[in-house]
DNA sequence: TGTACATCAGTGAACGCGCGTTCACTGATGTAC
DNA sequence: TGTACATCAGTGAACGCGCGTTCACTGATGTAC
């Protein structure tokens, strides 16, 4: 095995070892040895590969990012028309495996920029490019919100808030949900919501 | 002045300067002497009064809730009726100036919750609480939902994020949000949402 | 009311733990000739 | 192809910083008589 090999498979071993541990435990709890311990590596070893504990959560979001850019590829079904529930609930759905895919990520994130907002400012930066597609969406609603930035804002905060505590927080309780309940949940929250729709309950 | 007075004012002191210094940093980012620095202080006084940073902020969660008992008096306007739109606005606005008035008490718990599950777990024991009493609103509504804790976990989500993010996150960048504009989308997305309404929009 | 001692809130320097980071060392891969 | 040296990933003990926590000391209030 060569250097270069050797070495790539620490720094992914390094990066597995700490998303499962940030799962676990979250990100601000995690010492950069527990990293190390679950990966089976040394200590000393982690600084070969990371400045620090920051750099290798930014390593792990530039991995998730391409990875996304990739699988994006197959945007069948995508449909922008927020008027209709089933546009609504295919976003929900996509948002929901997505969360659900990159679970020690997202709690990561949510962590670290709690504590640094500078970190959180950078990645506003990057989601401007979602809003900037939400916004269009909400072009096709019956009534547009005059301040579309304001409603995204409520759109994610459901969203990111919803999943966090039935994929986080509950789940470590013991309590959990099934997948279908949740998108609907959110589906039509969002769609009621969004279009102050004039449509008749889902279910009587 | 006596001692128990002298006492009182010093434990009095370290409280708001924990507030202001929660609001100015956070929670997880201030340090005792932080504390003790704005409350004009010795280091060694914060251990007169509180065993650590916990059970400070439990000092102050429990005060806050003291308060919120006194001042639920004034409940005039409380309307069950979670079918009739003033009714949810009644309630989005109670939230939002509620929030607004303990900032350094919101900051600081959703960090501390965040890094210790256990104390998370403690704080949902008490908003239990307030999820029964949400659930009693439900059951006004004309399709009342099949799990009622799931739903007002998505408002729960809703109205703490998106609060987190216009009182907290975006005014540390310079944007703001008036309350009129926060409280209006709250109660639009939830009335509708949660009604499923069969209304015309609002705004044409 | 006055005096002598006890108690206590407050002080801030010093201590020590936890953890991030470093570094001298090892053994294996790469390179030069 | 073989030998000698260079380079580099990995190791883990040791170092040192930051910060929570302690503690001997001070001066003022409380208590006893």
């Amino acid at each position: 095995m060569s250097r270069r090999e050797r070495a790539a498979g620490t720094g992914a071993a390094l990066k597995q070892a700490a998303r499962e541990v940030f799962a676990e435990r979250g990100y601000l709890n995690t010492k950069i040895t527990d990293i190390t311990a679950a990966a089976g590596r040394a200590t000393g070893s982690f600084y070969n590969h990371f400045a620090g504990k920051e750099e290798l959560l930014e390593a792990l979001l530039r991995d998730m990012l391409a990875e996304a850019d990739e699988t994006i590829v197959d945007v069948a079904g995508h449909d922008a028309d927020f008027s209709k529930i089933s546009a609504i609930r295919w976003h929900v759905a996509a948002f929901w495996r997505f969360y659900q895919q990159h679970l020690p990520e997202m709690i990561a994130v949510k962590q670290a920029a709690m504590v640094d907002p500078e970190l959180g400012r950078r990645l506003q930066q990057i989601m401007a490019d979602d809003d900037a597609h939400m916004i269009e969406h909400f072009a096709h609603l019956p009534n547009p919100p005059a301040e579309p930035l304001v409603q995204i804002s409520a759109m994610n905060a459901l969203m990111e808030g919803f999943a966090y505590t039935w994929l986080v927080v509950n789940p470590a309780n013991g309590e959990t949900i099934p997948d279908e309940t949740a998108i609907d949940t959110l589906t039509n929250l969002l769609h009621h919501g969004l279009t102050g729709s004039a449509e008749p309950p889902a279910s009587a």
